[in-house]
RNA sequence: GCUCAAGUGGCGGAAUUGGUAGACGCGCUGGAUUCAAAAUCCAGUUCUUUCGGGAGUGUGGGUUCGAUUCCCACCUUGAGUACCA
């Protein structure tokens, strides 16, 4: 009987899906085992030969662990909301959902014929409103939450609320907008509805910002930072422009941290887990503020400008080395600490005090926040530095609010009573102060009517500088505090806001000059041109906070405005662009390291440098220097150590039909929820799907758009008019939002009740095998790991990590094969002549075999030759003629394996028309063999190299396209598809085939199976199960070629032998397998027969064929037993006549005997 | 520039607690079968050679009895990222 691949895999497909074979149970006494492939999005397309890699791999894993006994997950489904369905609507009208529809039908079809074990129950498409129904329901626990620093994690807003009503938000520590008002608990109580809900959505994960984003005109939509690569959009290269737009943004930056944490713990790749590491971006340093000496100082704003800094400067108060350093001194408490902590913890004075905490950057010993009171006991400090006290005393007070209150070490300890006594006093004293002071600052934030005068970095204070004269200062961020003393200039970035009030009369000419100028220049320019140095002084300078030396401030285009404060401490010594620059204008170069020339180059290295010239930091090693500065930074009030994160908060709004719709809307312009019962709001029709002509998103063109809070459901928009109507919210969500949490459905994608039930979630987990591609790096596999956090932090899943291993597949690429086109054209000296061209007017269209040149000046003989033997050219002309060659693309399904061409198809071949009666010169002595030369690139249509698994599954199989991409190489790496080698692995199935065969009869035998026949199944047992667990799946399918060719060189056609290697193989082609397993004689499914297990008696061996090397270069191999000891081998060796030829007489100075593996003599 | 990955026959690739380099497959060469072709089977196939051998895993060093494997420097290619302070 033939091996006829068409109908057994048909019929094994049905089979398969008639029974239900791959059907995941819902609980099961079998550990379980979750197998997932990235979904795919259903392109028009279809799939290429690229497409199934990671599946056929993933596959086979799910198929071996069934065979281990694992309750396998292996589900799938479509990312099916998209850009291209919309493009191709807005071109044809046709809806979106439709082609979705038959592009999904393609790819299901396309998917079953490769006969992959998913379990179809479990479909998803994140287009299916039963689906987007919980992306939806997801959004809104997003809005519900915020994120609490203190508890490190999401909470309920409820909580929050909670605390604005007891206490305002001085002392919340949340991740939140940039500017927040501070309020107390009085305020909040008296805010409005409206205000209220406006604080809060500074708060929420989810919320609603004026923010910068990158709108891409071309596309209509706002692109998120990893949808753009190079400054232009991913798709379609459009460019991006800077706009203001109010957005949904979701809080990623509260989990940069966590982020980052938990790659530790997850087995994914080095490279993915780098540029996540690499976009969340963290950089540990410190902030420092620098006084500016100028003469024209502002009032009032000054104050704010002091405080503002951007959001993504997460850290400020809390710190990370503030925090740790407090920790550290809560461990190790004084004597005196010890005895006042135990009589304030116990309540002495009925209210909650606090120990070593966080004010304002600075620890300090004891505080009690309602009453806004600072108890210090000194002793820890020492003389010199009463002077900072002082100075910190009249920041906490001044700034801040606080009363300070300072006990000494005896007196803690020498009288406690008297000390509570003081403190008690204290206290009420503070309760009234308090009560002056609201109104004090209830009346200037009339005055200053909505000027934030707080946000998060001053977070629990009260500001009482309004109105006062206070010095402008400008706030950096650097990662080198240690080079503090190497500042020798400062840096704002052109658009800096400081700039207009700080530069002096004789320079502000230049410096808006300059201003001009980089405004002119687009982000591309900038980024282009980092070569050229360019800059203005603004004639104004600041006063270092340690020496008091004067710094010139200049602007330049080398800071970013986007990027931390957008102005430097600029120390040239130490860094590159700093050095250029103070190069090119002048600026001195000190030398704060030790030993190190900086006459030509900045020094740029940490480990090992010794600073010097820097005070109390000279001659200590980076590190040392570097957290000394930090310390006295903090301890003397400008400065503190900081974490700094680039990972931006996303833009959660597309301005797209095709996507999911927001469960939002709007009243008095404040968005609201709609409850979770009245899930889902299906998206509108609409009737074009463009942007309105006023600029709306495509849902502008819906009629019935519009939520009556009454009725609960969408209604026309001419019902608007109604009180209790309100506008839906136009936006849709951005691809990335249903493929943030898919994995969690498939565990219970049914459920219309909740988003995966309970059990469903602790039964499964999570992902333990993650297969896709790795250009989701920063953006879904980042995303889906921020809202995996969240749904855990509010417990409705049980693991804060998604996917324990993943695995990136490597991209296929084509082959594409070029055909030569002679190009022939008259001359006329150097010139192109025109006027001679009736020469060539009857020369024919001229293709040459890539075998008969290997180089232009060849291919002109050839050319040249050809069309003078042919008469078809005048010799009078031959030598004005120039011939030059022009490759072109031949579609590969014209090319075999030997490189040739079918030239006859290629003539008829539809975008060949005009080349139907070309010539084309062939090999002289084989007839018509026309060659092409063949070249690796990416696979694309235009480039014709694209190959299509339907041809390569009707010609040759399934089984053997499965067995074929494996073969190719690592799973992991990059590699050309070559169709030419498929037939390789086609007729290793034919092989095995054969081996069940006796002529056309089905033949096994039921006799014991030889020593040798045990000993090539159980090495192929033995690797084949180390390759699977190594998903090293091409050497594998080399062990079975190799397990076949020795089995048929042995004839061997026994159970004992054949049984067990299908059970192997069947993970990789699983019909053939299938088949023959059911020729066996076996009436169920090989899917779920346990895995063979390995023995390893069967390879015990009694002699060893010992390569002998002569000073490490192996010379010939000697057969020898292996229980002979070492005298023996090297007796037997020596004595050898090959080993005395090899020495020619000399003695060997050594013999390396290392029994079972090689002998090595030396001489 | 920085980070990461990788360089092995004509091609895809195999071999790493350091121990016979080139498994397996493609392609190629020769042979068998066939009227012929396809298919199939057999033999050969890193280079070089005076047929004894000799050289050889990007280049140059090093460690070692022994290096594709470990170390150092460099070159090349690919991927990501970029005035990130």
């Amino acid at each position: 009987m033939q091996y006829n691949h068409q109908e057994i895999e048909k019929n094994w497909q049905k089979f398969w899906a008639e029974n239900q074979t791959f059907k995941a149970e819902e609980t099961s006494d079998k550990p379980k085992y979750y197998v997932l492939d990235m979904f795919p999005y259903p392109s028009g397309a279809g799939l290429h030969v690229g497409h199934p890699l990671g599946y056929i791999a993933s596959d086979i894993y799910a198929r071996y662990k069934r065979h281990k006994g694992f309750n396998v997950l292996h589900p799938q489904g479509y990312d099916s909301f998209g850009l291209p369905a919309e493009q191709y609507a807005i071109q044809t009208g046709q809806h979106p959902a439709k082609t979705t529809e038959e592009n999904i039908k393609t790819y299901r079809r396309q998917l079953d014929q490769i006969g992959f074990s998913f379990d179809w129950s479990r479909e998803v498409r994140t287009s299916n409103p039963e689906y987007y129904k919980w992306t939806q329901w997801i959004f809104i626990q997003l809005f519900n939450s915020w994120y609490n620093k203190d508890t490190d994690k999401a909470e309920d807003i409820s909580s929050l609320e909670k605390i604005f009503i007891k206490n305002g938000n001085a002392t919340v520590n949340a991740v939140c907008d940039d500017a927040v008002k501070t309020f107390s608990s009085e305020e909040w109580k008296a805010f409005s509805t409206k205000e209220k809900e406006e604080i809060l959505l500074q708060y929420r994960l989810t919320f609603l910002s004026d923010t910068e984003v990158n709108w891409c005109p071309a596309l209509g939509t706002v692109l998120a930072n990893d949808e753009i690569v190079n400054g232009v959009s991913e798709r379609g290269s459009h460019p991006v422009i800077r706009k203001k737009m109010t957005q949904w943004s979701m809080r990623i930056s509260a989990y940069a941290q966590r982020l980052l944490d938990g790659l530790e713990k997850i087995d994914w790749p080095q490279p993915l887990k780098d540029s996540q590491t690499n976009w969340i971006g963290r950089s540990q340093g410190a902030m420092v503020s620098f006084e500016i000496l100028s003469p024209t100082l502002s009032e009032g704003k000054g104050a704010n400008t002091e405080s503002k800094t951007p959001g993504y400067m997460t850290g400020g108060t809390n710190s990370y080395l503030l925090l740790e350093k407090a920790k550290e001194m809560r461990a190790n408490p004084t004597p005196a600490e010890a005895i006042l902590w135990k009589q304030l913890k116990g309540k002495k004075t009925k209210l909650k005090f606090r120990q070593q905490h966080l004010i304002n950057d600075y620890i300090v010993d004891f505080v009690c926040l309602t009453r806004k009171l600072i108890i210090e006991v000194d002793g820890r400090i020492h003389d010199y530095q009463l002077e900072k006290d002082e100075a910190r005393t009249l920041e906490l007070e001044q700034k801040s609010g606080f009363k300070v209150i300072r006990f000494t070490n005896e007196e803690v300890i020498g009288n406690i009573d008297e000390v509570i006594l003081k403190i008690e006093k204290e206290l009420n004293n503070q309760f009234y102060n308090l009560q002056k002071l609201e109104e004090k600052i209830k009346k200037s934030q009339e005055k200053e009517n909505n000027i934030n005068i707080s946000n998060k970095e001053s977070a629990p204070t009260v500001s009482l500088s309004s109105g006062k004269k206070v010095r402008d200062r400008i706030q950096v961020f650097t990662t080198r505090p240690d080079t503090i003393y190497g500042v020798s200039f400062m840096t704002l970035a052109p658009e800096h806001e400081l700039v207009s009030k700080i530069t002096t009369d004789a320079q502000k000419a230049e410096v808006e000059a300059y201003i001009k100028a980089t405004a002119k220049r687009s982000e591309r320019d900038r980024m282009a041109d980092v070569k050229t140095i360019s800059g203005a002084f603004t004639g104004a300078y600041a006063i270092h906070p340690f020496s008091g030396e004067k710094i010139q401030i200049w602007i330049g285009d080398y800071v970013l405005a986007g990027y931390g404060t957008g102005a430097v401490m600029a120390v040239p010594c130490g860094d590159e662009r700093d050095y250029a620059f103070a190069k090119h204008f002048g600026i001195p170069i000190p030398n704060i390291f030790e030993g190190v020339d900086i006459s030509e180059q900045a020094h740029t290295d940490k480990e090992g440098t010794v600073i010097a010239n820097s005070d109390f930091l000279s001659g200590l090693k980076y590190k040392k220097a570097l957290k000394l500065a930090i310390f006295e930074m903090e301890k003397r009030g400008f400065g503190y150590g900081k974490i700094n994160y680039r990972l931006r908060d996303a833009v959660f709004s597309r301005q797209r039909y095709w996507g999911e719709p927001f469960p939002v809307y709007y009243k008095d312009g404040m968005p609201q929820m709609i409850a979770a019962k009245h899930l889902p709001i299906v998206l509108p029709e609409v009737e074009k799907y463009l942007p309105t002509e006023d600029g709306k998103p495509p849902l502008g063109n819906a009629t019935e758009w519009a939520w009556d809070s009454r009725a609960k459901k969408v209604v026309a928009n001419e019902k608007l008019k109604n009180k209790t109507v309100y506008p839906l919210e136009l936006n849709t969500m951005p691809g990335w939002a249903g493929s943030s949490w898919y994995f969690n459905r498939y565990m219970d994608a049914k459920n219309s009740e909740e988003f995966a039930s309970k059990e469903a979630l602790d039964y499964w987990q999570n992902v333990d095998l993650y297969i896709g591609g790795s250009e989701h790096a920063t953006g879904h596999l980042l995303y889906a790991r921020f809202w995996q956090k969240f749904l855990f932090d509010k417990g409705i899943v049980p693991v804060d990590e998604f996917a324990k291993k993943l695995i990136n597949q490597g991209m296929i690429l084509g082959t594409s094969a070029f055909v030569f086109k002679a190009t022939i054209f008259v001359k006329n000296g150097c010139a192109i002549d025109k006027s001679n061209d009736d020469v060539i007017e009857n020369i024919p269209t001229v293709f040459v075999s890539k075998s008969l040149f290997s180089n232009d000046d060849e291919f002109e003989t050839v050319v040249k030759n050809y069309l003078l033997d042919k008469k078809l050219l005048n010799p009078n002309f031959a030598d004005l003629v120039m011939i030059t060659k022009t490759p072109l693309h031949a579609d590969v399904s014209l090319v075999n394996a030997s490189d040739e061409l079918d030239v006859e198809g290629f003539k008829n071949h539809p975008i060949n028309k005009e080349y139907k009666d070309a010539i084309f010169i062939a090999e002289d002595l084989v007839e018509n063999v026309f060659k092409v030369s063949r070249e690796v690139e990416k696979m694309s249509k235009s480039k014709y190299n694209v190959v299509n698994p339907d041809d390569i599954v009707a010609e040759y199989g399934a089984d053997a396209l499965r067995l074929f991409e494996m073969f190719l190489g690592p799973l992991e790496q990059t590699k050309p598809w070559k169709t030419s080698g498929i037939s390789g692995v086609s007729s290793f199935l034919k092989k095995l085939w054969k081996l069940y065969f006796k002529g056309e009869k089905f033949e096994v035998s039921e006799e014991k199976a030889t020593k040798d026949e045990l000993k090539i199944l159980h090495k192929t047992i033995k690797k084949v199960e180390e390759d699977i667990e190594n998903f090293s799946f091409n050497t594998s399918v080399s062990t079975f070629m190799i397990a076949v060719n020795e089995l048929t060189a042995l004839k061997c056609n026994k159970r004992e032998i054949l049984e067990p290697l299908l059970v192997l193989l069947s993970p990789y082609a699983p019909h053939i397998t299938e088949e023959l397993w059911r020729l066996l004689g076996h009436k169920t499914s090989i899917a779920t027969v346990d895995f063979p297990v390995f023995e390893a008696k069967h390879l015990v061996e009694s002699a060893k064929n010992y390569p002998i090397s002569f000073n490490g270069k192996m010379r010939f191999t000697l057969e020898l037993p292996l229980d002979l000891s070492k005298e023996e081998i090297e007796k037997t060796v020596m004595a050898h006549e090959k080993t005395v030829a090899q020495l020619e007489g000399r003695t060997p100075k050594k013999v390396i005997i290392v029994p079972g593996k090689i002998v090595n003599i030396v001489g």
